[in-house]
DNA sequence: CGTGAAGTTGAGTATGCTCAACGGTGGTGG
DNA sequence: CCACCACCGTTGAGCATACTCAACTTCACG
């Protein structure tokens, strides 16, 4: 019964803020894009990325605030630029499964079907760069370089839900929460950022529908982790990994 | 403290029979694949199967036997041609995730690492198609309709894998098991076969660690489902959907 | 018919959930 | 500028679901 109508209500009714090149809003939104290397347009010759910059829009969300819900006709194609957005299924009782969070360099939004199969919603204050889906399969029709990128991505994703797989049917939720903190440190550091106070933008409701965990355990879990000198939670939303191997230990459930 | 050695054990140091088709074990083994429709091979032009066909050998597991394990060096991709195989990853104590059943059709170990993300094994006596991964990847970067299909599996592996969190990080046990029945009969229905009595080739063990319970679990929830007449529990590893409605209502948690 | 693995059932337990209260914080409006 | 309020995070008490351990039954196979 802990119906959460947060996905749908809060800023759902509001059409994100969009903004073509030409609006003059963004000077070639490409060529300036800090995370190009880590998402598709890293390594596309010059030919590739005028084509691909050609049919971008750039876009910008709030916290909160949903950019497309399950069900929903899949229009357009996503990379996140900057923020964190989360990415969830819901069952008809309102229980919720965040499948992932998305960082900058991240894709979203290339299902094979006509619809999208998960929501999306910023964690963060976001920006994201938008493709039409159409117009993005025909680049990929051209281009089968940034084809055979996507399709490195796609693996890359899917040995990722696997290993959230083994996490959600087979640890405690201590190994969850510690594994939780060293992916979350990882891949801040793959991004360039301080992965050791890391970062954690999002709430705890929101890493318990990540990790299969209540808010409460997940508050629990970082007091327990805290006192056993494991973590420190600093200001800011930063969480230090006091020991580190300690907590490598944790996630691997040795 | 539950180690379960059966993966690295049983068969673990046979070699799977390997087959070139030169040795003329199969003849022309891909015109006369029943599931060639289902997997990447269908759709390919008769150029296309025939560079295939150069490249692949057949390959034969029995009962419990192992293909790879997690860590092994991805020399080869398979794709299953008969049978069941399992694809798991293992905790250092020995918890085990499974984290899909493979059947005629599905296609597996197509890392973009060099090492296997995971161990697979078969369920049943299963057969495969083996690709060397070098001389594969070669092909898909000639023929990017391939590419294209293969992507496109990949998208929706994606979403099953997405399905399978949402199922073991929020569903209860009557609703997981539901779910996999369904699940079940509706890829054997997809691939041509009975989805009523639907075939269930996997121990109660495997699907324990499948749905991230324990053997016990899935046995005292199939009686449960049994007495409530949802299913019947046939001979053969066969069940009945015997209300199939309740089933739905049930898995998707209303 | 004997043996071992797989499946089922029971009893007791533990991990994480539910319900509830409370403290801190940031935003809003008087 | 401060009081208020809503939301988030934390903590506690009690409980339920699924796990552990164990016995027993069924089944496949030699």
């Amino acid at each position: 019964m802990k119906h959460r109508f947060l996905h749908s209500v809060e800023g759902g009714g509001l059409s994100p803020a969009l903004r073509r090149p030409e609006d003059g809003g963004l000077p070639s939104p490409c060529s300036a894009c800090a995370v190009r290397h880590l998402t598709i347009c890293g390594g596309l010759t010059p030919n590739e990325m005028q084509h691909l910059a050609a049919i971008i829009s750039s876009l910008e969300l709030y916290p909160g605030q949903s950019l497309f819900q399950e069900g929903d006709p899949a229009t357009n194609a996503y990379s996140v630029t900057a923020g964190t957005v989360k990415i969830y299924k819901l069952l008809p009782d309102g229980r919720c499964q965040v499948t992932g969070f998305l960082f900058p360099g991240d894709f979203l939004g290339l299902a094979t079907n006509e619809t999208y199969a998960y929501g999306a919603e910023a964690v963060n204050h976001a920006v994201l760069c938008s493709y039409p889906r159409r117009k993005f399969e025909a680049l990929l029709e051209r281009f089968p370089d940034m084809e055979r990128r996507l399709l490195s991505m796609a693996n890359h994703e899917l040995a990722v839900a696997q290993e959230q797989m083994l996490l959600l049917g087979r640890k405690t939720a201590k190994e969850r929460v510690a594994s939780f903190l060293l992916t979350l440190s990882h891949n801040a550091t793959r991004r360039g950022q301080r992965g050791d106070p890391v970062f954690v933008p999002m709430s705890r409701s929101d890493i318990g529908d990540y990790l299969g965990l209540t808010t409460e355990t997940v508050s629990r879990t970082f007091t327990q982790l805290r006192k056993g000198k494991l973590i420190r939670l600093e200001s800011g939303g930063r969480i230090a990994l006091a020991d580190k191997d300690g907590l490598i230990q944790l996630a691997e459930g040795v």
